[in-house]
DNA sequence: TCAAAACCATACGGCACCGTATGTTGACTT
DNA sequence: AAGTCAACATACGGTGCCGTATGGTTTTGA
């Protein structure tokens, strides 16, 4: 517990819409009940936003950044080789928790979002790109050829989006499937163990 | 056109609920909206159902029931061998415009749904684990070890539906993908007919 | 220190939806 | 032909949210 004498910031209240997308999806979003949330009025909210969908805005572009700088940060601390890079990539991804809300993680919130709203399919749309491409280029790295490399990263990733969607299953289940997965795309060589 | 002088059914309220559903998300999942979508009046929809939740769960057991009928019919009609079940599993799945409005798939308009909503996880968590069963048995009739069979399953459906969120990809692209994949699985274990 | 600016509370009108109550219509019995 | 009932229309009160207006209270800088 820690006094709130503080006022607020936009990211404060940024990050609670987060929290509330994740509890309750993208129509959780709303000015009155985040105000409830974070005991203060709504004027509060009219004051750091034009409307509702300035905040909506303002949460895409926050994730975006975040969910590309994540990459390059992956990119550059790790001095592992390509296929290393694709190991530590699966087991950073399966196991991030670090930008989820009760139980529901941000990635899969917005993916949903997506799914109805054309700002945030296009937010989507770019991290998907950015990463795509990267993980081709880390397939190709390790002498996957070239036409494989792009369906080998949909693969990849498809599976760690859809693993995650896949109802009732641990986060050490989905690790597993996916280095699995990624055995066999690299070389079909029997799981180590 | 047709002329609309026919009176509705309960299951015609459940389908405009399905097209909402796509459309806009759970949330549009509203007696009034689709009501003027219907161009009755809301006096309809409370005629067929006790409340908006009513509607709500009866459209997830009219998809559950579905979902199930599904793969029966799958396990029938075809005189393929477990292997072919497979491919033929793969094509069927990722060709199903049937069941879509709008774009938008009913399966992944659910699955979001289920991310929010108790009822909707249960419905979502019923199917997949019965599928999950199916697919699971069939990788075991090729010959796959038990214990990797569960995963390969999960690896297969978990793409299938992580490739179909996964943001500006045909579906000659998820079918191509899902292919390369099952490939994979029943070629790296030298499966015996 | 004291005005300006930042931050927040309160109050208002408006809209969309919910669920209920009750009136209306057409079709089908008998 | 009158009555019955399923299917819908209409009208109402209530709630939650939006965005604006306006006023109050801190915080900050000259």
């Amino acid at each position: 517990m820690q006094e709130q004498k503080t006022r607020l910031t936009s990211q404060d209240w940024i990050q609670a819409a987060f929290r509330a997308l994740c509890a309750g999806g993208p129509q959780a979003i709303k000015a009155e009940a985040i105000a409830r949330e974070l005991k203060v009025s709504k004027g509060s909210f009219y004051w750091h936003f034009k409307d509702v969908p300035a905040l909506k805005l303002q949460m895409l572009e926050h994730w975006q950044r975040k969910a590309t700088e994540a990459i390059i940060q992956l990119v550059d601390n790790s001095g592992e080789n390509s296929a290393g890079r694709l190991y530590l990539l699966v087991e950073v991804a399966t196991n991030t928790d670090t930008y989820a809300y009760g139980g529901v993680n941000v990635e899969a919130a917005i993916r949903d979002w997506g799914r109805y709203d054309e700002h945030a399919f296009e937010a989507v749309k770019t991290v998907d790109e950015k990463r795509l491409n990267y993980v081709t280029e880390l397939f190709s790295n390790c002498g996957i050829p070239e036409p494989q490399c792009r369906s080998f990263s949909r693969l990849l990733y498809g599976s760690l989006i859809g693993l995650e969607a896949l109802s009732g299953r641990t986060k050490a289940d989905r690790q597993h499937d996916l280095l699995q997965l990624l055995d066999l795309l690299l070389g079909g060589n029997k799981v180590a163990r």
